[in-house]
DNA sequence: AATGAATGAGTATTCATTCAT
DNA sequence: CATGAATGAATACTCATTCAT
């Protein structure tokens, strides 16, 4: 009665409140999430989930920003950390990256994006300054890379590095979508991947 | 005054309430739709919707299954009744039709599918059933034909008729989302469709 | 397509119509029933119902006027013109009326003004004016001439005419509602006019 | 302003909430009566309501549930419990608690039981068991203890103690109906138990 | 800080009634 | 007369948000 076994750091709750909204958002989706069902997963009362978010909506957005960032950022980091020439890069950790998407927290953040984004200009907005709009240039900067050291020829793809993210997005809605009928998806990005490599690196076209 | 209040076109009805509804949602997405607002899209009071529809989720799935499939009808019907090679039918009336998605109907009803698909189970069966599969299986028709008649070698695209609507897919979310920072969309179909004729006419991947 | 079988007369419209109500009422009570349920089981229209009692409520008030007045006009009428002896009546007739009651509309109408009564004064005010009242006026004069005739004392029962029609007003509530347990309704009543009859003809209380 | 918003009562609220509800209901009927009403009258919000009541239907049987038993209970206890013989019981309590029951919430409770019981067969069979068989019961032994006592002689109303219990039915529904043009229910139930207790104490019926 | 009882605006749905045909 | 498509006011119920404790 005197010791609570778990004594909870306030600054840990954010976040704790965050997964527990991506867990419910991730099955119900935004709108038929109940703010109770978050606080219940979160194992705190609904007050104090006010306490942390001023509304739903901020609580909805903080899960947008919050689960995100830090995935493209190790990425595009490593673009530079590590010593992989630009096609080592793409096959190794690009790919792997690509290949966990459908199955991580980033996938239900594209659904969400996808289904309650045209009602938040703003999260639009942010999302694309500091996801789409960086991990594009991030792609784009390797791929020059490519071309300064000779991997690469100069071609089409340069200018539209969404040839690259594209299977990503696509695997991540058909899986959500159509599970049983399931596509391999794996196969689908290396092939994708494959075939923009043989463009980029050779050929007469 | 001059205008009846009553204009009874019971044969109409349902396709004028259906259109009211893509537009709304179009706007709003599903939840976000008041059916009050749909009425007056419609130009016919809230009550008589139900009349039509025993629900705002019957409306919603009478959206999704109406306008789609006479889309898809027609282009798998124009599969075999174009006398075009397959390179042409994929570079002509393919490319047009995935063109002209992003601002199609379609594209609402792909948005409506991510966003609500999984509280729907039997829409999302009967959306697999009636345009993916169906696609797909006109798709791979279409490839089979060119591999017969030596336009095309057998490669892994035969097996993943997927890469080429994936361009379409992606096209519809990243316009839906980032329109003021588009997208050119005509170009990533009409380069994805040349990387993959280029695949499969030759080479030697 | 140009004969019509039945070829319904205007007149017996009303009465038609009355009738499905009652069946309808019977099923699911007044609030519950929907007009157009009651179109349906009479075999109209929506608006023809509007076309021969302006609500629903006149609808009701049709129904509770139209279908006991009859009967209890006809068991009047009967006591006068019966030659019977007012034990004999009572034992016969009487009794006879009183074990149909449960299974008869005026179960039905009773149901309906115990449930609808305190929400119109107007006809319950019809009710006690027309059955309620005239019924215990015939009874009493009953009683009266067996009094006359030497066949009864005179005692509470004259002043209490209700002791009689109590059995009546209790067994079809009984069954209305506890069918299953029921209860021998015609024993209940054989055994209260005995009671009352025994006590009206002697004894010392 | 001085008045607080909230008065946080948890226990109270659901008694708080069905006595306003049997005060509504007495006045319309269940289905005439809004919830909003009901709040009002329990000086609550709409919305508190369905913290303890799921649907008004369950409201509905909360007020029938609760308001009953407690006083059936008490009856059926005081038979056991007073040291009185079988006729001096009926002649006292008995006839007290029957006189009282027209103006008292059972007659509501009766009210509401005929005009909406067979829309709702689990509430007519708890009121069955819990009321109507009991009841009946508790009489029946009542008699029997009187047979045993050499009080009664054993006659038709050992087996129907609606006998009994028929007046108070009566006249709570007389004077629902006709409050105006009332009927003195206390000296018919006096009469009636008198008529009984006359014939099971002697004669040579 | 934390709770959860309480609020009330908002929404889908129903249904008696009307009226163009 | 007769129809049934159309209306819209009415109502049960939900849920994000507040605030006394």
């Amino acid at each position: 009665m005197s010791e609570p076994r778990f004594r909870r750091r306030k600054e840990d709750r954010p976040q704790e409140i965050t997964e527990a909204a991506l867990a419910a958002f991730a099955e119900k989706g935004y709108a038929a999430t109940r703010v109770e069902e978050v606080a219940k997963r979160a194992g705190v009362s609904k007050g104090l989930l006010y306490l942390y978010f001023k509304t739903k909506e901020e609580m909805f957005k903080a899960v947008v920003r919050g689960l995100v960032i830090p995935r493209i950022d190790a990425l595009a980091a490593s673009i530079d950390t590590s010593g992989l020439s630009a096609e080592e890069f793409l096959r190794g950790p690009f790919v792997d990256f690509v290949k966990t998407l459908p199955g991580s927290p980033i996938a239900v953040v594209i659904r969400l994006m996808i289904a309650e984004g045209p009602k938040h200009p703003d999260l639009v907005q942010f999302y694309w300054d500091n996801v789409v709009s960086r991990g594009l240039s991030a792609i784009t900067e390797l791929l020059e890379r490519g071309v300064r050291a000779g991997e690469f020829r100069r071609t089409t793809v340069n200018e539209m590095p969404h040839l690259l993210v594209m299977p990503a997005v696509f695997s991540v809605i058909f899986r959500l979508l159509f599970e049983k009928q399931a596509l391999d998806t794996d196969r689908l990005i290396d092939t994708q991947v494959d075939l923009l490599l043989a463009h980029m690196k050779g050929g007469n076209s």
